[in-house]
Parts: C-alpha cells; structure tokens; sequence
DNA sequence: CGGTGTGTTGACAGCCATCAAGAGCCGTGG
DNA sequence: CCACGGCTCTTGATGGCTGTCAACACACCG
C-alpha cells in the first residue's frame, strides 16, 4: 500500500526488504478524502501521520488577517505530515486538492523505527529535510525572481518530481489546482496568477488547459526563466 | 563546549546525562571565522555538520542572475549544517554574518547517535523540523504580508529565538547584519529595508541603532503588525 | 434554470524596485 | 595629522510589477 512512498525514498538510498516490509506494515488506516477537505487542521495535536497514496494535498496557514499561504504542495508517495510526529502540534494546517487515498502511521510505529531500523529513519528523516530543501527554493524564487519566474519554477519542480514516481508522460502531468490555490502557492492575486500563466501559454512555453492537464513545450526555456536547477531535490542514489 | 545547543534543545524536552555527554564529546574540531565567510559553500559535499558556539550566520542560495535570498539566519546553539549530514551535496551555502566561533561534528559521529541514541537522534530531528516551520512561516510571510509587517515578524522571530538561549536583555538584542543583508533575508531592496525601519523606528515601535543594538518599544504593536504567534518555534517541552 | 465556482480581461492604484546622490563612519596610508 | 577610499545608511525621483476592483464568460450541478 505505501509502494509509491518506496518508490520514492528509493530515488535516495537502496531500502533492504526488511525496511520496505516494516514500512509496508508501519500503518493502521486508510481513509479517503475528497477534494478541498482537511486532512490535519493548523493546532491539532495528531498521534499518527500520513502518507499521500494517492491524490494532491497541500501545506497551508491561515493569517489572522484571513489572507492564506500554501508552503508545499505534495503528491502521490509524500510523507505529508511526518513532521507531527515530533513537532506535536501542528504549526500549519494539510489539506486536500483533489479527491486523495491517504494511509496513516501511528507515530509509536515511527518511534519504534527510530529505534530499531535507524537507515529507514535516517530515509525518514532525509524526506523531511528534502521538503526542507524545497521552502528553501520557494522562498529564493518568490523572493527574488519575478511572478513569471516563479510560475515557471514551480512547473518545473512538479514535473520533476511527479517524473520521479511515474506520474509523468513525457512533458505532460496531471495537476489539479486551481488558480486562486496558485496564487496562495505563490504569494500572488489570483488575477495575476491568470496573467501569468496566459503570458507563458502566449509564448508557447506551456500549455494548461482547464482541469489541470499541464504540457510543457519548451523545456529550456521554461527552466531558463524559472532558474531551475533541480539538486536541491536530491535525488541522487547514495549510501545515507 | 556545546552547552548553548543543549540548552537550545532542553527547551523541546528532556535530555539525559548520558545524551548529553555524547553530544559533548561528538564534535572533532573548532573554527573561528571572521565576519563575511563561507562555512559551507553550494555543492559542497561537507564530511562534518557546524553547530555556531557563538555568533551569527546565515544560509543563502545565489540565483544565476546573481540575486541572493537568504533563507534562515543562525544564531548561537543552533546546528547550522546538520542537514548535509543526510542531503549529502549542500543545495545552499552558509555564511558568517558577523565573527562567529564553530563547532564541527563529523558525521560519522551523527550516523552513531542514529544507531545508539534514537532518542537523542530524534530531538536532533526536531531540530531541523523546527528550521522547516521557519521556513515555513518565512514563505507566509513574505506571500502575503507587507514588507512591513515581514520585518515586524523577523524582529519578532530574533527576539523569541535570542530570548530561548539567553541572549536578550529585556527587549533588547544583538543583531549585527547590514540592511543589504536584511534585505536578501527579506527579498526587498536595501533601499526599502532602509524605509521599512524608518516607519518602525518613527513608530516608536522598534529602536535598531549602528552596530546591531536593537531595541523593541512596543511588542504589542509589533507582533500586531507582524500578526505573530511563537508556536511554530515549538518550544513547548513534552516527551518527542 | 438559477446558483456557485472558476477562468478571463480591463482599468486603475499602490507598493516596492531601481537609479542616483550625498552623509557618516572607519581603517589605511601618506 | 589629514586625505582618501570603501562600506553602510539615508533620502528623493521615477517607473513598473503586481494588487484590487469590477464585470463577464463558461462549466457544472442541484
């Protein structure tokens, strides 16, 4: 059931069958969401976390203000919230994009990994430090690069990343998000997120049709304007 | 010698003589840097992880364009770099921000601790999970927040993060970083750094004198303007 | 068939970047 | 001792990127 999770931390390191099979046994529940539903919500205190089998979720907190900010967005094989496991309580809330299959680990089962299997927690924690990796890159690219670049990168890392468990088909992948989740991703007005994206569509550098279908046409050039580089997603194979 | 990290980490929960001591005996070697140094550089591969005994740093990632976003400021007590332990190749390089005394552990020491201390390895863990709600809540800030209230939030951040190792006196603390650089954490321009703090300082809200002696007049406001709450900074302590 | 959610486009305003120039401070060297 | 250059801070003028407001098209659905 967590098989593209293995997937996934196999891009890092080799997993003995000893490791794969206690993840395979790590969790208790499957549940399915629907699209726009809370998974974890900002202030819970959760005893078990939760693995994307399928669908899209997203990080996001909510300002007293009202205005919202999404900080990830996560895929088919995310460890989504393997940080409540030691923050306890939740800083931020997960929510759904689309109708999603999450599998959940109770978070004795993860401590009981640390200690007994340390290489799978090291993997463990190596997922989190990847998420890590990729606030960083959000926040270089929303700080310093225009709204345009910003799209662009995005774009990139999503493609890389659904690329790296099978979700792509060739330069087209399934994205479900709306443009207002878009402009909350990326700090921007929905409106300008539609400018945004009509300027890369006019350019003939993607195409994203209604109900999230994402082509990209030119690969160079959507990677040029974003900065793209992908090392920060460390999916390098080596000894962790 | 790694006595304010310790301390940083009681805050999160308890530690044991017995982890406490091996923390103290993990580090090999220390280093002094001067003010405007790398510790570590992007693409670095590092064989050992820098914990700042005291003075300041910062992480920072350098686009193509040659734009700079910095993406997390360090301060005394934190384990700057434990994140190349199991990222392997550095997506970001760390600079000093002012002189700055460091302690290194090879990361053969770390990958023992995974094995022998699985406890003591997950507040490591939660450490870098906190560094993640940084992150986190620095992306919320700079998407949907003035430029005023992102500095509002920072200055509130520094005070919480000082005041957890002892290093405020009162509402006051030591912050030597230029306004470039506040501006690279920030991703403004100096020039409006420069404004933003004028607004502040004529507010009556905040005192940053030459030298990094600041001094905050008014926290209500400022943590109004900042709409700042500490629980992503998870100094609660309870068993992790 | 009306209501709701999403995408699209235009007009206008405002925050912040950019360019430019000057002031203060400090270390260096004549 | 003073001149000088470099770095940082400060302030003003200008422009542009992006937010806000508004209206409409379209799909979906109860």
């Amino acid at each position: 059931m967590t098989a593209t999770l293995i997937r996934k931390l196999e891009r890092s390191d080799v997993l003995s069958d000893e490791e794969k099979d206690v993840l395979e046994k790590s969790f208790s529940r499957i549940r399915d969401f629907r699209a726009d539903e809370d998974i974890v919500r900002e202030g819970d205190r959760p005893t078990e976390s939760c693995i994307i089998m399928e669908g899209f979720a997203a990080r996001y907190k909510v300002l007293p203000s009202g205005r919202r900010q999404i900080s990830a967005i996560h895929i088919s094989g995310d460890f989504v919230d393997l940080h409540s496991f030691l923050l306890k309580t939740m800083d931020h809330g997960v929510m759904t994009l689309a109708p999603t299959r999450c599998a959940f680990v109770p978070h004795a089962n993860l401590k009981k990994i640390t200690e007994d299997y340390p290489h799978l927690a090291r993997i463990l924690w190596l997922s989190t430090l990847i998420d890590s990796a990729i606030h960083r890159s959000w926040l270089t690219a929303m700080g310093r690069t225009s709204a345009t670049a910003q799209m662009a990168h995005l774009i990139c890392e999503l493609h890389v990343r659904l690329g790296a468990v099978g979700q792509t088909n060739g330069n087209s992948f399934h994205m479900p998000i709306t443009q207002e989740e878009l402009g909350d991703a990326l700090g921007l007005s929905t409106v300008h997120v539609n400018r945004v994206l009509t300027e890369l569509r006019n350019g003939g550098i993607v195409q994203w049709q209604g109900g999230g279908a994402v082509t990209i046409l030119d690969w160079d050039r959507l990677s040029e304007i974003a900065e793209f580089s992908p090392v920060y997603l460390s999916l390098q194979n080596e000894p962790r």
